[in-house]
DNA sequence: CTTCATACTAACAAAAATGTACGTACTTAC
DNA sequence: GTAAGTACGTACATTTTTGTTAGTATGAAG
């Protein structure tokens, strides 16, 4: 008789829909998980914004993210669609022609996620300086 | 006259280790990718928002998320640290005793990544609907 | 003396993400 | 005819991440 759940005193059933409506994070079976993932994979979080102002076809992405492989930018193309930050446009023409853009959602999401991405650039001097160095003591 | 690249012209090597100082998440090799997948893995995220205005303890954290795993806490813990963006204060006591606390690096990150699960957890209903239905059409 | 709690680490296993190579269908370039 | 380019899908291999279980040291509680 252990008890392996942390408080389970008085938790009605009601307010755990009413959480999960709304999205909260730290519960474990929360759908805004997935969509979390998606948004800060990888290569999703490039895509949003290489797509940020801008329709650009699949190899136009690819070329302008270093290091995506075909399959992931289809993939994370595919997450962010269904995730409906990506509109994706395909014309039926014989050398495959398909065109991407952000959707409003997308928008409001590329734009969160290019404040954090801005930052960790601008701020990559002080991170890494606040990292252990191997050998070498902290400078005076 | 085919021109397989963008715009190769005009491409001195300096400029590239410029952009690398700076941080350019563009580029593959680019170290502001590593603290990236840390501060957006799957805990990191809910790592930092947890501790955002207070210090917390190891066990504290744990409850506090939903669904980690004590290995997957400290691996994630160790990520942000070693990034400069949590202090680890362990107490030498017998039971162990350690409080974990974001520093000013630590907190400027979380305000970013905060503010893209906040949107998330509140846009959630949106993004629900966006989603392709299997076998129900759109609302009216 | 046995059990429990803390904050982990180590070892092993499974799942997820990612990469590589190849194929496609058709057109343009050569 | 041969080669290249497009936007992928598929199969398979590898890497990374995550999970599970067990163990540690020590004092307090029983």
């Amino acid at each position: 008789m252990k008890r392996l759940v942390p408080a389970p005193s008085a938790t009605p059933a009601a307010s755990l829909t009413d959480r999960l409506a709304r999205g909260d994070l730290m519960a474990a079976a929360c759908p805004s998980r997935e969509v979390l993932r998606h948004v800060t994979s990888r290569w999703g979080v490039l895509v949003l914004i290489a797509l940020e102002g801008r329709t650009r076809r699949f190899g136009d992405i690819r070329r302008a993210i270093g290091g995506v492989s075909e399959r992931m930018l289809a993939q994370t193309l595919q997450w962010l669609e269904h995730d409906g930050m990506v509109d994706r446009r395909a014309r039926d023409v014989v050398p495959p022609h398909v065109e991407y853009s952000l959707t409003p959602l997308g928008r409001e999401a590329a734009e969160k996620v290019r404040a954090l991405a801005d930052w960790i650039e601008i701020n990559l001097p002080r991170i890494a300086e606040s990292r252990p160095r191997a050998g070498r003591g902290v400078a005076t």
